[in-house]
DNA sequence: TTGAAAGCGCTAACAC
DNA sequence: GTGTTAGCGCTTTCAA
């Protein structure tokens, strides 16, 4: 604690230290092997003294084992994934795992960059979200040789595991409960789609639903970037004066739906009378809100876990069947935004 | 492509594919040193052809630089950490720097474990939040010789580099705003504060220069856990309930004084007439309120940006005199809720 | 229970 | 411009 070394402690240095063989040593600090208990009190206390701290980066090249998970997502700021990472991190943490966070930013290019540095450092599994990913990553994670979790949808073709929910069956599932309630002219708003394929299949499964019942959006409006309650506010005043006999509004995630919410209350609209709302996530904001916005709970948190059990199972080496999938089932709110 | 490899791919893989040697191929690889054109592109080839990732954990070993920066955050359900941290990707993203994110959950134990464990990488760098930590970890901190940024405060002891803002002057000019505007009795509402170092600061800036103007807070609630959106409608109930004759309530954070304030709006009081209200940290989801909270910006982005900058600075063999402190100004937004 | 030797996959340093 | 040699700091393996 009191040397103003440069070179950080090696093995070696606790080896002289402690008077112990540099082997013993590691046995020790790994707790691997048997060593008498007077030497690994010696050796534990010279380490403690010195400040040893042990070098990963010579362990997982000589052991040939590196004990991370890489967890690549989109973004942080979207309170999905930090879920979905709590998650992970719930299961990891009774096991020598350790997850690792690259963030995409919705773009494959980014994906593919931040796969290739993850990959890099040898991880023991990957957790990935989505299912579309360029040719390059694709043949990354399938010639990786780890196990490789595709997480939060499962409409398409996996690579190798897979846990997350249907998210066109969730956009079907919403549609016919409006439709079951009676709404006729409905209104969409969401984000700008190329980026984000688990609200377009959302949107895909709720237009084909409705439209097998003869209905079509009645209108529609997209954005990007922004305070997304300010954006569904925005949006939701845009919309109901330029359509003003819609009757319901289906918003692609909680945020945006809490924003068009908030200006339908203050503007006197009669929700869920006059308008009906449904957003997608069930996030935890919503509790506050002065009504409890219809949404469909993605599941993430549970998603977290499950995906985090595979790897680490695949990791013990228990191998179930090569290939898992796990279609989780989004649980409906209807909250007091849709009528009955 | 094609091959269906257990091993992983290494150099040797690719010179031999390529007939050109290791080294050489090493250098391409890594665009070092001069290789010619022809022998370039072989060697491009081949390892694009085969699908080579290489590992950096042997080229750290080799070459004793890692190119990676510990990120150390309490949590990262708050939307300020992720704020942070995009701050730093952006700055590190034209760097060969890369952060890496661990995260404490407020608690000092777990902060040493991330903290040990990421060190135990040897990164060329750390960017920590706060400026208490355990005598271990702090202690680890000043033997890694490496560029440690403590980050989000400055009131206290830097180990080294520190970017952030006095939380006890924030809560002092929000006092000293309240005060000029002539509100009298006021009541806190916030997080249990043994776990939040800042925002206990905050608090004492705050009663302080209250007091000094001979005011008391008049009431006080705490909560943990929980949807803060919901929390901050409960505690403003409660807290209006039990101390009728409030005048001013100030939140230590936006979230839940976005709760209060959607419950005040509600319930028909008048707001800032009857009750003024502030928050803390400028997040972008007031942008969407029914009406603006006053608050003070915590300079989230900037943060980040400033304590990236330093790392890569060091990095880069820079070492502007060591120690280097940046105390932020936050920015006070007056909003309409805090009466002029 | 402990130690000595070999080598993980790469790169620094030096030849050629 | 290219190749050779010797490690980086550990752990594996085998011997004592």
């Amino acid at each position: 604690m009191d040397r103003n070394n440069q070179r950080p402690l090696t093995l070696r240095d606790v080896s002289e230290a402690s008077g112990v063989s540099e082997m013993t040593v590691s046995r020790v600090l790994r707790n691997k092997g048997d060593v008498s208990e007077a030497t690994r009190k010696r050796v534990q206390e010279a380490a403690k003294r010195l400040g040893y701290v042990p070098n990963k980066i010579a362990g997982a090249l000589a052991s040939q084992r590196v004990n991370l998970v890489a967890v690549i997502i989109p973004s942080l700021g979207n309170m999905v994934f930090p879920e979905v990472l709590s998650g992970i991190s719930e299961v990891l943490e009774d096991t020598e795992l350790q997850p690792v966070i690259g963030v995409t930013d919705y773009m494959p290019e980014k994906e593919e960059k931040v796969l290739f540095e993850m990959l890099s450092w040898r991880p023991s599994g990957v957790i990935i979200a989505g299912l579309e990913h360029s040719e390059a990553s694709r043949a990354m994670l399938a010639q990786a040789g780890i196990p490789v979790v595709e997480i939060m949808d499962v409409d398409g073709d996996p690579i190798d595991a897979c846990v997350g929910i249907s998210h066109r069956r969730a956009g079907r599932k919403m549609a016919e409960e409006i439709i079951a309630a009676g709404y006729k002219k409905i209104g969409f708003m969401g984000t700008k789609m190329p980026l984000d394929h688990r609200a377009r299949k959302r949107f895909e499964g709720f237009t084909r639903t409705l439209a097998a019942a003869g209905i079509e959006i009645a209108d529609r409006e997209f954005y990007s970037g922004g305070s997304a309650l300010a954006k569904g506010r925005e949006m939701t005043a845009k919309m109901i004066e330029r359509t003003p006999d819609l009757d319901f509004l289906y918003y692609s995630n909680d945020m945006i739906g809490a924003g068009g919410l908030l200006y339908l209350l203050e503007n006197g609209v009669d929700v869920p009378g006059q308008i009906g709302l449904a957003g997608f996530n069930g996030v935890e904001l919503l509790d506050g809100l002065p009504r409890q916005l219809a949404t469909m709970d993605a599941c993430r948190k549970e998603i977290g876990t499950k995906a985090a059990q595979i790897i680490a199972a695949r990791h013990a080496g228990n191998h179930p069947p090569e290939g898992d999938l796990i279609n989780l089932a989004p649980k409906l709110t209807l909250g007091d935004t849709l009528r009955r």
